[in-house]
DNA sequence: TCACTCTGATTAATCGTTTAATCAAAGTGA
DNA sequence: TCACTTTGATTAAACGATTAATCAGAGTGA
C-alpha cells in the first residue's frame, strides 16, 4: 500500500475540472498548448486546492531532484554560518533545496561525503574544500569556493587583494614591522592572504610570518604565542589571517598589558561574529559571501540546466573573484613612534 | 525524453541475472521470500555493478524521502557549525539526509523556511527555534531542540543545570557579587541558564543581570558595557550567558586594565570555537550537542517510522534533558579578597 | 471540394521502486 | 492419491509528474 500524500495531486484536479493530466501538467508549468481560458481555470482551481507538486514525481521523470549538495568538510569553520545562510538563500531563491554534508575533518571523509549526496541524487554541489585537497569529479556539475588561485576554483574572495587592501591601511598608518599570524600553511586561502599582505607593503616595511598549528605542534594546543616578545622586537602590527587568530593575538597582548591599538595595532580576516563586540572592535577585512554564493549557485544552476547528461563538471563562473572590503575599526591605529626597544631599527 | 540515471537500476540486474524485479528488490531489502542462495547472487550482482537505488523512485513508491529537514531561524548563532554538524552526523547513520532551511531572523520566514521543507518532501524535522516561538505544527513530525522549560520540547541541553554548575564554581572559589550578563530576556535559553545560576548561589550571594540587548537600544549596538564601573561596584564574577557575551566581557575589562582572573573573573557557556584559544582561555559550560542530536535524530525517526500518516506531531524522547559539563580553564579564579571598593559590603 | 496547417486538447509511455496478489512446484500428512 | 501448506519466484499495479505522439476539429487558400 503506497502511502499515499495528503494533498492533491494532478489527477485530482484533472478529474475536478473534467480535463486530462497533461492539460493541467502543460497548463501549470505553461509548457505545451493550452488556451488562456483554460490555464486560468487551471492555476486558480490549483492554488484553492493548495496543489504542491511532489518532488519524487517529479524528480523520478526529469531526472533532476531540485537540490543542491552543500559540502563543509571543516565544518567548525566559524565562517559557517555565513557560507550555509548564503547558499541556502541563493539556492532558494533558484528553486533549489540544500542538502548539507559534512565530512569530520580528513579527506577521506569529504569523498564519503561527496558520495553520500551524490547517492541522494544531488544535481549539483558547492564544496568548500578544505585547504589543498582537489575534488576528484563527482557524477555532478561541482562549484569550487576556495581562493582564485586555487586550479578548479568556480568563484571565491579575492584574499589576495583583502591582503592587499590591510597592508596599505597599516602602512598608512605608519606601520614597518608586521607580524602575520596564519593557522596553517597549507591552506591556500591563508597563504594568499598573506601574499596579498606582502605584496602589499611599501618599500621599507618588513614583515614575519608565524603559523600556529607549528607552534602547537611543539608546545601543545592553545599555547601562548609569544607575541609580548614580538613587541619588543620592534613590531608595531599584528595582521592576523583570520579572525581567531585575530582574537587570540589580541587578548594575548591586552593580557600581557600591551594596549591596542596605542602600543600596537591587531587586524584580522573574515568579520566574524564577534569582531564588531569585542573590545577594541576589530579592524577585519569582509567577503561578500551573498555575492559569492550568488555567482556560484546561478553558475552551478546554470550548467545543471545546459548539461543534459548527468556528468562530473566543474563549474566556471564569468567572474571569479569577489573583492574584499576593509573594515576599519578600533584596534588598528598609528604606528606608535616610540617602541620598547628597537633591536629592528638596523634591519 | 527522460534523462536516464547513469547507474544501474533494478530492472538491469535483473535482466542481467534473468530473474525479476521483484525477487532483486525483495533480495536487496531482505523483504520478500527469496532463496539464500539467489539473495547471494544478487547482492553480489549488484553491489558488482555499482548498483544504487535511486531515492526518487523509492520515494514516489513508498512516500517517504528519506530526508529530513534542519530549521535554524538564528542561524548566525555560532553554536550553529557545531548543531548542524551533529544532526548531520546523527541523520546519516541512521540513513537520512538533511536539508537545511534558515530564515533570516523573523518569524514569518521561519513559517515559510518550514514550509519550503514540507514542499521538498521531509519525512521530518528538527526545529531550534528562534527565542520563544511556538512552532505551528508542520504537516509532519517535527523535533524541537530548545530547553527542557520550554512546552514541546523534545529534547535540549539542560541549561538550568549548566547555570547551576557555574554558580557552585564560583561560589567555591569565594565569589559573592555576581554580574550575569545576557542579550536577551526573551531567550528561553537565557532565562533557564540565568534562573540556575541564581538557584545555585549560595546564602549570602547577591547577583544582578544585565541585559545587552536593551543596553542596546539605548546606546547602539556595540557599546560599552560598563563593566570597570561594575568591578567598583564590588562584583568580582561576571557569568555571561554565552561565550559570546563572555568574550565581549572579557575584552572590555582587559581594555580596562582590570586582570582576569586576579582581579575579576568571567565564565560562559556553550564552549564555542574560541574559548579555549583566547588569554586567558575561557570557564565554560559545553553541551553534549552530539549526545543531544543522536536523541533527537533517532525520537524523530521512531515517530516517523510509526506514524504510518504524514502527519503534524511534536516528537517526545525519553530523554529530555541531558546534563551540561563544566569546562574549568583560566579565566575564573578565587575571589579578589581586596575588592577596589566596597559600595556592596552593606547588601 | 480538397489538401493543408494550426490550435487545443488527449493518450499513453515512461522514470525506478515497492508490494500485494498470484502461481507453479515441491513437500507433507492421512 | 488427494488435499493442503510451504517455498520461491513472477506479475502487475501503483506512486505523481512529464512529454512525445496522436487526434479531432476548425480555419485557410487554391
Amino acid at each position: 500500500m503506497p502511502a499515499s500524500r495528503p494533498g492533491p495531486n494532478l489527477s485530482r484536479i484533472a478529474t475536478s475540472l473534467g480535463v486530462s493530466v497533461a492539460t493541467v501538467s502543460n497548463a501549470l508549468s505553461g509548457k505545451g498548448r493550452v488556451s488562456g481560458q483554460l490555464v486560468e481555470r487551471i492555476r486558480e482551481h490549483a492554488a484553492e486546492l493548495g496543489y504542491v507538486p511532489s518532488q519524487a514525481g517529479r524528480a523520478l521523470r526529469t531526472g533532476r531532484s531540485g537540490v543542491l549538495g552543500l559540502v563543509l568538510p571543516d565544518i567548525a569553520n566559524p565562517l559557517f554560518p555565513k557560507i550555509a545562510q548564503a547558499i541556502e538563500f541563493a539556492a532558494s531563491a533558484a528553486g533549489y533545496g540544500v542538502l548539507i554534508a559534512d565530512s569530520r575533518g580528513d579527506v577521506a571523509a569529504q569523498t564519503e561525503a561527496i558520495n553520500r549526496l551524490v547517492e541522494r541524487g544531488v544535481d549539483g554541489m558547492v564544496v568548500i574544500p578544505r585547504r589543498a585537497t582537489r575534488i576528484s569529479s563527482a557524477a555532478c556539475p561541482v562549484a569550487v569556493i576556495d581562493t582564485p588561485s586555487t586550479p578548479g576554483n568556480t568563484v571565491a574572495a579575492d584574499h589576495w587583494q583583502g591582503g592587499h587592501e590591510i597592508a596599505g591601511h597599516l602602512a598608512g598608518l605608519g606601520h614597518r614591522h608586521i607580524l602575520i599570524i596564519g593557522n596553517n600553511q597549507e591552506s591556500n586561502v591563508q597563504n594568499d592572504r598573506a601574499g596579498g599582505i606582502r605584496s602589499g607593503m611599501r618599500p621599507g616595511m618588513h614583515s614575519e610570518t608565524l603559523w600556529i598549528d607549528r607552534l602547537e605542534q611543539e608546545n601543545g594546543s592553545g599555547c601562548p604565542l609569544g607575541l609580548a616578545e614580538k613587541v619588543r622586537q620592534g613590531f608595531t602590527a599584528f595582521a592576523a589571517l583570520s579572525d581567531l587568530q585575530a582574537l587570540r593575538a589580541l587578548t594575548e597582548l591586552q593580557q600581557a598589558g600591551i594596549n591596542i591599538p596605542t602600543d600596537v595595532s591587531v587586524t584580522g580576516f573574515d568579520d566574524l561574529i564577534w569582531s564588531p563586540v569585542v573590545t577594541p572592535s576589530l579592524t577585519t577585512v569582509r567577503m561578500d559571501m551573498d555575492r559569492i554564493a550568488g555567482i556560484a549557485v546561478s553558475a552551478l544552476v546554470d550548467t545543471i540546466r545546459t548539461s543534459s547528461i548527468r556528468e562530473g563538471v566543474l563549474v566556471t563562473a564569468e567572474i571569479e573573484r569577489v573583492a574584499m572590503q576593509l573594515i576599519v575599526r578600533q584596534s588598528s591605529g598609528p604606528a606608535n613612534p616610540a617602541p620598547k626597544t628597537s633591536e629592528m631599527e638596523n634591519m
